[in-house]
DNA sequence: GGTAATATGGAGACTGTCTCCGCATACTTA
DNA sequence: TAAGTATGCGGAGACAGTCTCCATATTACC
């Protein structure tokens, strides 16, 4: 007798399968053809009629939020799968490059939900509060294990990031952060 | 014979007309509604068809930045005709009243740009060098005559008028921003 | 005033949004 | 396993917004 809800039945496996499936198909969608792309043309993509989209997304705001909490919570996830499975440089030099793969997302996203919504603020602090988290334990990690020096400040390896993006006019930016992941890694290392 | 393209006769009066009409209306319109708002019924209030809208701003990109622009001219306007009719510290203080009034618009269309242009920057640039150059200015002129002091830093009176609209969550903050007015005002006064 | 150039505006084709509801499916209970 | 029922599905279609075309009206120039 475990039912999440007050009263119900289990939830069914198609309208889980078919969140997901939205959701991911949207957020190709969104930073392929931009935040106004055809929410009927993404329901098709993914398989499923305009009806199922709008029942589990009624707004396209809703559809953007939770396009971008996903992201978010992804790489938190990921945060702490290499937590677990890799040595700590190799982890936070993984993730560094997985936020950059993210930031895409949020910058097609971000300015959307501005346009949009009353109040984004709740969801940008939220996920602000989740890259703090992972970045931070990350970061600890590799101090504690001798890997990088005591006063690298966790924060800033992602804001050099996204200011990359920012600042730079050219399409070719996600090149330029990878490689300006291993110049962040190597410039945190104990001094020899 | 100040004929202003190459080759060509005066431009028709009723044009002309028509085109700052929709600009004024479109202004209205985006701040009262967002910068959604239907541009057929921009088109209505302002008393033409929608041909001649779309003649004049073939898409909304590029009504919104003609906003934008005209919007910061008219600052920029504003500031050259008080530098020249009104005392330094009265002039300083009646612009940066524009200027909190003038944020709002800004508000509204910098995000919908970002969503929807390919390549924003520029007019960003612009109208940055716009302000920057006349609360530069401002200052220097109130320098000069002795009413603030020599290491105001110009740009930083309007990063403060900003900072209180991206801060506050109140739609109050206009009332907020105009007292900061004084406040910075009196603030960069010369030290009895 | 006559004429060519230019602008107007609204009808209408088109595209995207969103709802409604008959039908299908997955979970439950026996 | 089969029947019963809550739940989800998806597409037809009403509606709203975008944008174009062109017959008509207005303007600048001579």
């Amino acid at each position: 007798m475990n039912r999440s809800k007050s009263a119900g039945r289990k939830p069914r496996a198609d309208a889980q399968r078919n969140r997901e499936r939205i959701l991911e198909v949207a957020k190709l969608a969104f930073t392929r053809s931009g935040a106004n792309t055809s929410l009927d043309d993404i329901a098709k993509e993914a398989g499923v009629g305009p009806g199922t989209l709008y029942r589990h997304f009624p707004t396209r705001e809703e559809l953007l939020q939770a396009v971008y909490r996903s992201e978010m919570e992804k790489l938190a996830a990921a945060e702490r799968r290499f937590a677990q499975d890799m040595p700590p440089m190799e982890a936070l030099r993984a993730w560094l490059l997985l936020f950059v793969d993210a930031i895409e997302t949020k910058q097609i996203i971000a300015p959307a939900l501005n346009t949009l919504i009353g109040d984004p603020k709740k969801v940008f602090a939220d996920s602000y509060a989740l890259m703090h988290e992972a970045i931070r334990a990350l970061v600890k990690r590799a101090i504690k294990s001798g890997d990088i020096r005591k006063d690298i400040e966790p924060m800033d390896l992602l804001r050099a990031l996204v200011g990359v993006a920012h600042v730079t006019t050219s399409p070719d930016w996600q090149q330029s952060a990878k490689r300006l992941v291993d110049i962040l890694i190597t410039g945190s290392r104990p001094i020899a």
